[in-house]
DNA sequence: AATTGTATGGGGTAAACACCCCAATGATTA
DNA sequence: TAATCATTGGGGTGTTTACCCCATACAATT
């Protein structure tokens, strides 16, 4: 969460403090390792002592057993890769290694892929089609905490906005409410208790993000959930 | 409220109970008084024992004391007339007799008119300019208690939404509630008191005469009134 | 000078909402 | 067969609405 520190090793042991980041390196080519460890390992890139790169694997078993091992402060990962793919290792690093900054390189950027990842929780998603210059710039911020996505990968999400998949009875239960129908209305007619009612509701709220009615019916007007002839 | 009923003169009694409807009559052409009497007390237009014409009145002012001395089940009225108004004697009627249905025929068809006799309460509007017969065929269930505006000046209301002259403060607390800020928030954002934005979000339901967030929120995008620009 | 309208708020209240926990159906899928 | 998911619904709770009454302050009209 902050500087270079709690790099442990024996699974539930951590290491002395010391101002110096540690990283793991994920990529299936040893070239683009390499490269990579090299670039990471240059002298004034971050704060402090540098970052010091303690393992470089080639699929995504080896990379989640070495993030175990080492609890890294860094995980550089790249999303193609053999045994294990890049959400796969995300979810297991963030289950045995909270604090790591997991940082994802991608060639391809396939809106599933790319909303699982942020999802998931990315600390840094990077283009490898670009120069990596980037993400060298912003590896600081992320190490001391901030999550960087490029704009790429924003625009993709912004552009293709989760379907929010809702049930039968959900989006029933939407177009009533935004009809302004109360809970008890909606149940009456749809012939279920209000309890229901309002489970779907709260459902439908945690599925959309949102927290009123308004922000409810903006938002499915814009995304064009709900037939537009919105009659009272 | 149901039938021929408390038909009472001295201001506070009431009349035995008969099935017989007591009808006031307000026109001031005396041809078209007599024709209207007749139509009414012609056996057979309303169940039980039909209309009686308890009083023939030319003027707005006679026609409010008639009722006030016979409360009447009915009271048919035409809007034009002299010394006081179609609408002024309807306020009045309700005040001093509010069981007393009022029908009410009229000539002009303006908005405002329309919209004021509706606000008041009519129980029934019907253009003079027609035939009388769909009033005659109303008047059985408007004198069981509902209520009949012919289809033209629904058509009318309809096209002709009223302006909703909203304040300042109102407006301003609308659009923030479409975007979703709740009392507190407004509150805070314009600098008063939540009990303030509560009264302002009060009037403003009552002015457009919604009942319901979403019903503000969708006559709101549907008027114009706010922003289309709906950011959340 | 008196009324009307806007804006400001406190007290109070019944209803509605948002959300929590828990449990029991079926249907689909792993 | 076990697990997941959609649907149903009861208990319960704190917050928010919607609206009532009342009162003050100030400006614009009458």
């Amino acid at each position: 969460m902050s500087s270079g520190t709690l790099v442990g090793l024996p699974e539930g042991m951590q290491r002395l403090k010391q101002d110096r980041y540690y990283a793991v390196v994920a990529d299936d080519h040893a070239i683009v390792r390499a490269g990579l460890r090299d670039a990471l390992e240059k002298p004034g890139l971050v704060e402090h002592d540098g970052i010091e790169v303690v393992a470089e694997v080639g699929d995504g078993l080896s990379a989640i057993a070495e993030v175990r091992k080492h609890r890294p402060d860094l995980l550089l990962l790249d999303v193609s890769m053999p045994l294990a793919g890049g959400v796969e290792v995300m979810v297991e690093v963030r289950r045995w290694s909270p604090d790591t900054k997991v940082v994802v390189l991608t060639g391809v950027s396939a809106v599933g892929l790319v909303s699982d990842l942020v999802e998931a929780g990315v600390d840094g998603l990077f283009s490898k089609a670009s120069s990596n210059e980037e993400m060298y710039e912003k590896l600081p911020n992320i190490l001391r905490g901030r999550r960087h996505i490029a704009k790429q990968f924003l625009d993709i999400l912004e552009e293709n906005p989760k379907p929010a998949i809702l049930t039968d009875r959900e989006r029933q239960t939407l177009n009533l409410i935004i009809r302004g129908r109360s809970n008890k209305e909606i149940a009456e007619g749809l012939g279920i208790s209000i309890k229901t009612v309002d489970k779907h509701r709260t459902s439908l709220m945690q599925k959309l993000k949102v927290h009123s009615v308004p922000q409810l019916m903006a938002l499915a007007l814009k995304e064009g959930m709900i037939d537009a002839s919105l009659e009272l």
